[in-house]
DNA sequence: GGCATAAGCTGAGCATACTCACTATGTGCT
DNA sequence: AGCACATAGTGAGTATGCTCAGCTTATGCC
């Protein structure tokens, strides 16, 4: 029974984890201005090589595409990110970080980093890759 | 710089794998008038040898008392729940499960139970043991 | 050129999570 | 008895996720 029912509450440890983790997370972006779902995006821009459009923003996170409208807009009414019109699509956006944004996304890297570190310190680097794989092929079946 | 960049992204990973393993779950569960929050709840009642109260329900779901709250209300509209004064302690509710609860309860249940083996295909019993004692490990010092 | 269809984004509305502040009630100490 | 503090639950407000509906603009086919 033990060994059956050990699957039964997989989704309530891993929704349980995930709660508390961004919980962790988050109380210390939160003096940086940030948040888990802020520093994703922030992220995304930060690395993208080419400005990237709302759509391609949502694609990258795994998110829907209001959740993305919704986020930028709390960026950009704190002026971190901007909207420009994509000049040859009139329908799309290219979101470009401004400088505060470029600072406020590099200081929350940095915390996140640490709180990162904090919480997995019982997890050597064999441990780390063995949980994103496994996620990974959570994921896979989860499409 | 990969085997040192391991450990960037897994709260990430860990965000989008949980994002999209409740939705998987929750479309599956909706046609039953559950959701993954909604059955946790569910699931603490039934198992509960004693009624519980709000704070009871909070603690074990590992949630805020104020999001119980809106879990119990939400509950108790679709008439699944019903809060009743505790005897003793005039600032508490029991929570007692109504028939219909009991049948949304073990329907959900067995909906959940398929949804998780779908998702977890790819992972042995092994597997899922070790994506376990890795998310306990987080767990505890998330605290 | 013109019409049907697709794509980009957002408004509206909901669910689930949080914190903070508040009311009502218990508990414990003097 | 009475005051201080703790506990139970909820109202108010915010964040992040979703779907569905709708407007605007592109695209593709005739």
């Amino acid at each position: 029974m033990a060994v059956q029912g050990s699957s039964d509450v997989l989704i309530d440890e891993l929704y349980e984890t995930t709660n508390r983790l961004r919980q962790f997370v988050e109380g210390r972006l939160r003096e940086k201005g940030a948040s888990v779902a802020r520093l994703r995006a922030l992220r995304m821009l930060a690395r993208a090589r080419q400005p990237l459009r709302m759509r391609d923003l949502s694609d990258m996170a795994g998110i829907a595409a209001r959740t993305a409208t919704a986020i930028v807009d709390s960026l950009e009414r704190d002026g971190l990110v901007e909207r420009v019109r994509h000049p040859q699509d009139r329908r799309a956006f290219l979101l470009r970080l401004t400088d505060e944004g470029v600072r406020c996304h590099r200081e929350a890297e940095e915390v996140d980093r640490l709180a990162l570190a904090e919480a997995t310190a019982a997890l050597d680097a064999a441990d780390r890759e063995q949980l994103r794989t496994l996620l990974a092929r959570i994921r896979d079946h989860t499409v």
